[in-house]
RNA sequence: GGGCCUGUAGCCUAGACUGGAUAGGGCGACAGCCUCCUAAGCUGUAGAUCGCGGGUUCGAAUCCCGCCAGGUCCGCCA
């Protein structure tokens, strides 16, 4: 499965190697790799600003081998280039050699590759690795609340983008039923009333649960008594207590199928629960312990043991990692050893998505997998919290807006957004099916634009804006490029690239064929943004096209057959990205 | 006190890891575009000491050092 764009640059690249060495006998592609710090000479590619070409290689890291300017570089090397298949003209602007791609070549070539792989049109070829990636991972003790909403929406975008790129993907959730959490709700379930417990007005079981954990911890806190209580249900399911854990287990085997469904909504789906306690049960907790005590970094402090983490470049007060308690029992951190020793044997590659409060503990986790030889460390995406305008959320002080409520406001925004627009052309049913599109759409797509290492604080107004560069932009573009497609009968799909020559034509097409560069980067990168770049880029180019090209007043003509084409393949890429950030395509808005 | 992350126009954001072509977008503001495929669109104008101060370099938003502000962590919690 390659790409036209593929053929090119490895076109330009034999070229360029070519001209090096016709210049410079002593410079072979090693030593241009020794230049570059080991990099390919692929990665010197860049995409120059609009209208410079397609392709730029800098020259400025020739200069001090070749003691020449980098522009007179530069220059030298255009010079050594031909015209070829794919390679249309080269011109230098400064220390730049610009390549222009054939664009006839690249237009038919485009729209044929697009016109063959159709769904699958910029998906990579297959590589057969295996990649877990685990995200959400969030406490069953009560509904997912917005501050961690950006957990499962990035993850599930590098899940889908992960697909794409070539990988066998499987989603995780690492599931906390040995913690204090569970224990409170578990606590909570079975010894409250449930006339003392604030009623939700959800119907949903995370929510009508998320009460009796409420009450429960404003109790522990108060009660000594209570709060023995609730430790005695953590130290009895740490030593593996089979009832126990079952009673955990029921307790919040309700509260994940809530969490479960409020992911379904917005097209969320984990392929596998992996509770923490099978890792207690089955020793291999057990097994890192001993492992562990055996490295020479491990101490003891009042019959508990911790590793010395100070030679590894952990600074401060931070250098004691216990990972046994004096009592005997593990801790959170211990069993997500043994959980990554289990992934690392399951894949190829690891990816974990976690909230910036992580940062430590994974790093002494990564540490403890190292001493332990583990032979694949996971790469650990950390996002920032979103936070409210007055400050952070907490489910504890009940100060928070669940992702429920979110997802609700969102499609009810959307639909009198739907209403203002088209209350009199479409039936109440279609426009309920475009709210929810559109609000789903504009959840995950706020999220997933931004870096996720950068704070966010929630705005509704900023979150529900529907103009600019905003999801409804992009799903728009795709309305109307359904709407045109609508309107014709022939299926047939005819092209002849000499009639497309108009500026937003040539640039829509050249768009479309960069896709499968956007999956590589963001695949590689751990970027799922630059796909919501690529979308909107997508959308305002053929926004563009739209303007300055019509379509159905020319059906009858080849121009006007190349461009319902050049709108069907625009069509289908628009489709293809929105699915790589788990965002619906309406037909129709 | 220490570690990590962030700081780009009134607001939001790309670019930073891999230093280079006039720092891209969007919101909001202002001025235009529907006898023509959905104006959730398009075009234009104004708006940036790239947090501050040093340094390295032919060249710094990008690398280094110091400072300031915000976030986050520093439990035999999870």
């Amino acid at each position: 499965m390659t790409y036209p764009l593929d053929e090119a640059r490895k076109e330009i690249l034999s070229a360029l190697e070519n001209a090096l060495s016709q210049l410079h006998i002593g410079l072979t592609p090693r030593s241009y790799k020794k230049l570059l710090g080991g990099e390919e000479l692929t990665k010197v590619l860049e995409s120059p600003p609009e209208n410079m070409g397609d392709f730029a290689f800098p020259c400025f890291f020739l200069s001090p081998v070749l003691k020449k300017s980098p522009k007179d570089i530069a220059k030298d090397i255009a010079k050594k280039i031909e015209p070829s298949k794919w390679i249309e003209k080269v011109e230098t602007k400064g220390a730049y050699v610009n390549f222009f791609i054939d664009s006839k070549n690249l237009k038919t070539s485009t729209v044929k590759s697009i016109l063959e792989k159709q769904e699958k049109y910029g998906y990579l070829p297959k590589k057969n690795k295996k990649v877990i990636i685990e995200h959400t991972s969030a406490n069953p003790n009560g509904p997912l609340h917005v501050g961690r909403a950006r957990n499962p929406i990035i993850g599930d975008a590098l899940v889908r983008i992960f697909k794409a790129a070539g990988y066998d993907v499987e989603s995780q959730f690492y599931l906390d039923d040995m913690g204090k959490q569970v224990a409170i709700l578990t606590w909570g379930l079975n010894n409250l009333d449930s006339k003392n417990v604030p009623k939700s007005e959800y119907d949903k079981p995370d929510h009508q649960n998320v009460g009796f954990y409420q009450a429960a911890n404003e109790l522990m806190e108060k009660d000594g008594k209570i709060a023995e209580e609730i430790g005695e249900i953590v130290k009895r399911s740490e030593h593996g207590e089979s009832k126990t854990i079952e009673l955990v287990h029921k307790a919040y085997a309700l509260v994940l199928e809530g969490i479960n469904e409020s992911l379904g909504r917005v097209n969320i789906q984990i392929d596998k629960y992996i509770p923490e306690s099978m890792f207690v049960r089955n020793k291999s907790v057990e097994q890192v312990i001993n492992k562990l005590k055996k490295t020479k970094y491990c101490h003891e402090e009042d019959g508990a043991f911790y590793l010395d983490l100070d030679p590894f470049g952990i600074k401060g007060r931070n250098t004691k990692f216990f990972f046994l308690r004096k009592d005997g029992t593990t801790l959170y951190a211990t069993r997500d050893i043994a959980y990554h020793q289990w992934k690392a044997k399951h894949a190829d590659l690891l990816i974990n998505v976690l909230g910036e409060d992580h940062k430590l503990e994974s790093k002494q986790v990564e540490i403890a997998l190292k001493l332990l030889d583990t032979k694949i460390l996971p790469w650990v995406l950390f996002y920032a919290f979103v936070s409210l305008p007055g400050g952070k959320m907490s489910t504890r002080r009940a100060r928070v807006v669940y992702l429920d409520e979110l997802i609700d406001e969102c499609i009810e925004r959307a639909y009198m957004e739907v209403e203002k627009r088209r209350g009199n052309e479409l039936s109440e049913s279609k426009m309920k099916r475009i709210a929810e599109m559109v609000g789903i759409g504009s959840l995950r797509y706020n999220i997933i634009k931004v870096q996720p290492e950068k704070d966010i604080v929630f705005k509704w107004e900023e979150a529900l804006n529907f103009e600019g560069n905003a999801v409804p932009f992009i799903q728009y573009a795709h309305a109307r490029a359904c709407s045109i497609l609508s309107k014709i009968k022939d299926e047939k799909r005819e092209f002849d690239s000499n009639t497309l020559t108009h500026d937003s034509e040539v640039k829509l097409i050249k768009q479309l064929a960069r896709f499968p560069l956007f999956i590589e980067d963001a695949s590689s990168s751990y970027k799922p943004h630059i796909i919501a770049n690529y979308l909107y880029e997508t959308a305002s180019k053929f926004n563009q096209f739209y303007r300055d090209c019509p379509v159905l007043s020319e059906k009858n003509t080849m121009l006007g057959k190349s461009r319902i084409t050049l709108v069907d393949v625009a069509r289908i890429v628009l489709d293809n990205a929105l699915q790589l950030l788990g965002i619906s395509a309406p037909e129709e808005m």
